[in-house]
DNA sequence: CAAATATCGTTTGTACACAAACAAGATTGC
DNA sequence: GCAATCTTGTTTGTGTACAAACGATATTTG
């Protein structure tokens, strides 16, 4: 006899609201997913960086990062050049393209936070934020 | 120019959190994924009921739910019969075995939620349980 | 009753996410 | 200086997650 209950759960509310997450972001920003929003952000934050360096700023593992890159470079966001200096890295850089839709989307990004937000007050969101953040 | 900060944003920080959730619950149960686990919980709690209803309730669509029910039968956890009165629906059943398993990982599963918990004081985590479920 | 509509489960395609294994290239230690 | 070790990027395999389209079956409506 047990009272577990699935619903009451940290992991499976967490699960709820990163859905409702995503569902605002796609609705605000169908350009990018984002994973690629916070790539190209992060890149462009930065300044240019290897793959795998840019995929640890993000919490993206080698496997992943690489797909992220791979299709940020198909859209003609990023430019990549070989690092001289160790032939294994592949740096990566927001090219025009790439920092022009950036600054079209920042917008979009804050709009998409404020909305997720939306059902906390002032003093709720800064509470969650902290809590949340020792959480990561 | 603007100030937007990545690393600050609910989206950001929520993928992490849930990324630091997700390996607790790999380490502590194998056996299961957090939807196979949250899929097995739901059908012992609410008793047989059909494919896309479990799905329903589990704020997985059909699409997910499908490949989720199909690994749980495909390990013997589950039985599945058709509805008599409506031979669309594919009824899923919690077995023995599934019972059995479910039985011996709830612990499991208690002590998934309160490590994902820890970094929060008794009253903090009582909050953040509370606004998180609002953003749900 | 028949036609329009809705639902159920399935399939395909795209996109994370991580584990595990690998080759090529750097670094370290002796 | 050279052998053991580590790192970088890649590939493969499994498992969510969702959109879109589909056939089959129910339900609703004219």
């Amino acid at each position: 006899m047990s009272n577990y209950r699935l619903d009451e759960q940290i992991g499976f509310i967490l699960r709820r609201v990163n859905q409702r997450h995503l569902a605002i972001f796609s609705q605000h920003m169908p350009e990018l997913t984002p994973t690629q929003f916070a790539a190209l952000a992060k890149l462009i934050e930065l300044g240019e960086m290897s793959q795998n360096e840019l995929g640890r700023k993000i919490a993206m593992d080698a496997a992943t990062i690489k797909g992220v890159a791979d299709r940020l470079i198909k859209r003609g966001l990023l430019n990549t050049r070989r690092n001289p200096n160790d032939s294994r890295r592949k740096l990566l850089c927001a090219n025009i393209a790439g920092v022009a839709l950036y600054e079209k989307l920042v917008a979009s990004a804050e709009r998409i936070s404020e909305k997720t937000l939306s059902p906390l007050s002032a003093g709720e969101r800064e509470t969650f934020l902290r809590l949340l953040e020792k959480l990561a």
